[in-house]
DNA sequence: AAAGCATATTGACAAACATCTATATGCATC
DNA sequence: GATGCATATAGATGTTTGTCAATATGCTTT
């Protein structure tokens, strides 16, 4: 990943609404119906913010028949975490 | 660190010019000048830039005569850390 | 193939964002 | 206190974002 990879990553991140979402994916697969339960947000609304949430690769979605499953990408949130534990294991940083 | 918490870090992180501020503070710390030597924005966009790291508490910035001299909050770092560890340990996720 | 539910796309719009120029503020030195 | 350098703020502007209503597409079951 690089600059502009991780930006699209941390924009998906960027708004309250899809940090509701991913923290609700790490429970587990959840198709679109059942995260739109939980959210005061019309349907286009929340199709909006998964495609955003997919394309950044922090997402994964999968068709099961008329649904849509989505989870999170487990190698992606290991890449964000090395991200940030090699930050501090590289340098010198006051507290 | 709540949600709103969160999306203000993200946010802060989702621009390839903040994002290259803040592998250069990896390094340790900097002053505003040296920073804005390796960028090809005007100082008042770095002062901007300068300004939305630190509001979001990833990056301290300290009045060292007539300069700023900014560093990365190791605190922050950790928190973030944990954030994407225990996005990985406290589910059942497919690759 | 018609009907019905789940999801995606389109078009519109207000709000937020990134950038610049111009100007102001802070600090050190003469 | 005047000059000069470093940084911040203000104002303007084009671009991107998040949201919705309306509509289209996809899938399943009569």
């Amino acid at each position: 990943m690089n600059y502009a990879d991780y930006a699209v990553v941390f924009r998906a991140l960027s708004d309250e609404t899809r940090l509701k979402i991913t923290e609700m994916l790490v429970g587990g697969e959840l198709c679109a119906c059942k995260i739109l339960e939980s959210l005061s947000i019309t349907q286009p609304t929340l199709s909006y913010h998964m495609k955003i949430l997919c394309d950044s690769g922090l997402v994964k979605g999968r068709r099961d028949g008329a649904w849509m499953r989505y989870s999170l990408s487990r190698n992606k949130i290991a890449l964000l975490t090395k991200f940030f534990m090699t930050m501090n294991h590289r340098s010198d940083l006051p507290k």
